[in-house]
DNA sequence: TTTGTTTTTTGCAAAATTGCGAACAATAAA
DNA sequence: TTTATTGTTCGCAATTTTGCAAAAAACAAA
């Protein structure tokens, strides 16, 4: 089974990693978890100012578009950036703004 | 009135922008407006394969987040990025994916 | 076993998103 | 004026998202 390289499945998965950063809380979430060394639940919530069902929910849709992962350390849980699809990501929004630079002049004006 | 930028209102602002690609469809809107000359309302609907109603709502998604803009030319309207704040979204992600590459070695592993 | 700590899940309500057909607006052409 | 052309807006239904409190899960410690 070969990864599916066209560009609607590109787009797809750039749309799937748009959506799950399209949350204000989301983002802090992901910068604060890339300025950490330790990144519990915890630190997380105290971080934000809201309930933790509610930032649980956030970092259940963050795991679920593969942006971080979860790591339990009873009776804590340790959450970090997956590298790899974070690595994914980042390529996906380089080329996207890339190709999107109106090099052949395109665009209106 | 200066303009904020703040962590938060950064974040806030990166935030709207994923949003508004948080949708296969209109990151392929994106796409084909970056590789376009002629950009018209028919010309996108052509590209996909929903009905024009929906595909009018994208795009009023897509403008009202600053990515695009359009410009009546009877009867047609002609669509293109707005290259001003599509530098500005660059510039976010780009900043955003920058710091979040794990410098310090945080993160798991 | 009971208690305590940490996080997830559940249940609920309000709001937003998605998609469509039909109706409407704006203008040019016949 | 009537007719065509091109897009937008409206009204509707189905689904998803957002946020929270309360309950539940998982396990260590007393």
């Amino acid at each position: 089974m070969e990864k599916d390289t066209t560009l609607a499945s590109r787009q797809e998965q750039l749309a799937r990693f748009a959506k799950a950063l399209g949350h204000p809380t989301r983002v802090a979430i992901m910068c604060f978890l890339a300025q950490q060394t330790s990144c519990y639940f915890g630190d997380i919530h105290e971080e934000l100012p809201i309930a933790k069902a509610t930032v649980s929910q956030h970092l259940k849709e963050l795991k679920e578009a593969g942006l971080i992962q979860g790591e339990v350390e009873t009776p804590k849980v340790k959450y970090c950036i997956n590298r790899e699809n974070w690595e994914k990501a980042r390529s996906l929004f380089g080329e996207f703004f890339g190709q999107c630079l109106c090099k052949s002049g395109a665009c209106c004006g």
